[in-house]
DNA sequence: ATTTTCTGACGAACGTGTTCGTTCCCGTTC
DNA sequence: GAACGGGAACGAACACGTTCGTCAGAAAAT
């Protein structure tokens, strides 16, 4: 595992490297991220771990953001979905899923904002999306959920990206005096709304406030109908 | 307003070096950004511009992403607030505030996911938020203004994050066919809702699914009252 | 007036992502 | 069997963010 300086053994020693392929590197990635972190994963490290260049990653991944929105497809993979088919309240399921997904990506903070920059499209995230439309199919009028499944995970991903460089950043006491000093600096001259409201600002736990957006956004997604003329799209059915 | 270049004098001719401030740092920054870009704001290339080394200006800035977070908060501070004092329906002056503080990011992506990551506290942004939440007050109940007012701005960030670096990747045409193809691809037997909804989950425009968003926002806020026990904050009164 | 202290400034260095030109290998074609 | 072509791999390099140890010069203390 740890290869260290093994001599600069010439690399025609190792018994058959595994070719490098896109699998294989990823899965190195994803090897690397849960040993050591996912800042440790770099070009120049996954690229020692696979005994060759950074150069020659380039041939398989465009980018490190590229590199990343794979890792985070193959977690979202991974993801359970058994409450999409489970019986109960739609929403609670829906619910569920959501949160499954907030947790993975709080899980590795650095993921959310890759899925935040570079959209993602890999067989994990649809498989994702695909449950999650079953689930608003069943409360949800049928005009809005494809916009719908795509703000609700907008905004979780964005709520993980905020939520998750904070922990990074690793003092939430600094952080949250940050805004904290701001606050209380404020005064009814300066800020009056701010001023009135004082702590009640940053009141309550990440939970309850995720919680309570997931509640605002289905109550307003429940009563708010798609724009007319939005919906007529070329091959909007599919069969062309 | 448009510095411009007022003749592009060596350095040494410079009367006398700034002597090097926060306030100068965050100036010249905007200056290369407004005429070069953001992505060419580098430390070394904002040191040169100061004409001294890329260290120093460590004593004023912790890293560039509390560069980009000040640099934002001038931006902010440059806000039309006018809408919150005129007359009309308080919904639509709320939105036109969201609306700008939008385009202001979207403008200079880079700096939305600066502000996503880093949580902003500075004077311009409090005095938006000072101004929305005197928006709030006419038309929400008090319980909830506090995390509404949370809740939107976040969610404007988040999407000027996306759509930036989408602009910034360019083509919006690779990134559509990237999504698109796995859209198309999608057959009945492996994602069957997606594939009903085929090309529909990605229709209308930017402003259409942000205009759409706001208003499922404010009406989700409208009727979801905050969770008891979460108000109860010590000195949430602001008084000690 | 001399000494001490301390902070802003700096030069050099490390590890990073990414690109460029080259080399090598292997399947294809004559 | 020989020559070729193209993609994979590589070595070297560039600009970047950030850190470290050092230094000068002003402020404070004596």
């Amino acid at each position: 595992m740890t290869p260290g300086k093994t001599a600069p053994i010439s690399r025609r020693e190792r018994p058959a490297k595994p070719a490098l392929s896109l699998e294989g590197i990823v899965a190195a990635a994803l090897g690397i991220m849960r040993a050591e972190g996912l800042e440790r994963v770099t070009m120049r490290r996954l690229a020692q771990e696979l005994d060759t260049g950074p150069a020659s990653l380039y041939v398989y991944v465009g980018n490190t953001a590229e590199l990343r929105a794979y890792m985070l497809d193959d977690l979202l993979g991974g993801l359970d979905l058994s409450p999409v088919t489970a019986p109960g309240d739609w929403r609670e399921r829906l619910v569920t899923v959501l949160w499954s997904y907030g947790s993975a990506l709080m899980e590795y903070p650095g993921l959310a904002q890759s899925a935040l920059v570079t959209r993602p499209a890999g067989p994990g995230y649809l498989r994702m999306v695909d449950g999650l439309l079953a689930l608003l199919a069943e409360g949800v009028p049928e005009d809005r959920t494809a916009w719908a499944v795509d703000l609700l995970l907008h905004f979780v991903t964005a709520t993980a990206t905020e939520q998750g460089t904070r922990k990074v950043a690793d003092d939430a006491r600094r952080e949250e005096s940050d805004l904290t000093a701001a606050i209380l600096a404020a005064t009814p001259r300066t800020f009056p709304r701010i001023a009135a409201l004082g702590m009640d600002l940053v009141s309550g736990t990440g939970e309850q406030r995720l919680g309570w957006a997931f509640d605002v956004l289905l109550n307003g997604i429940l009563e708010t109908p798609r724009p007319e003329g939005s919906q007529d799209v070329p091959g909007a059915d599919g069969a062309p």
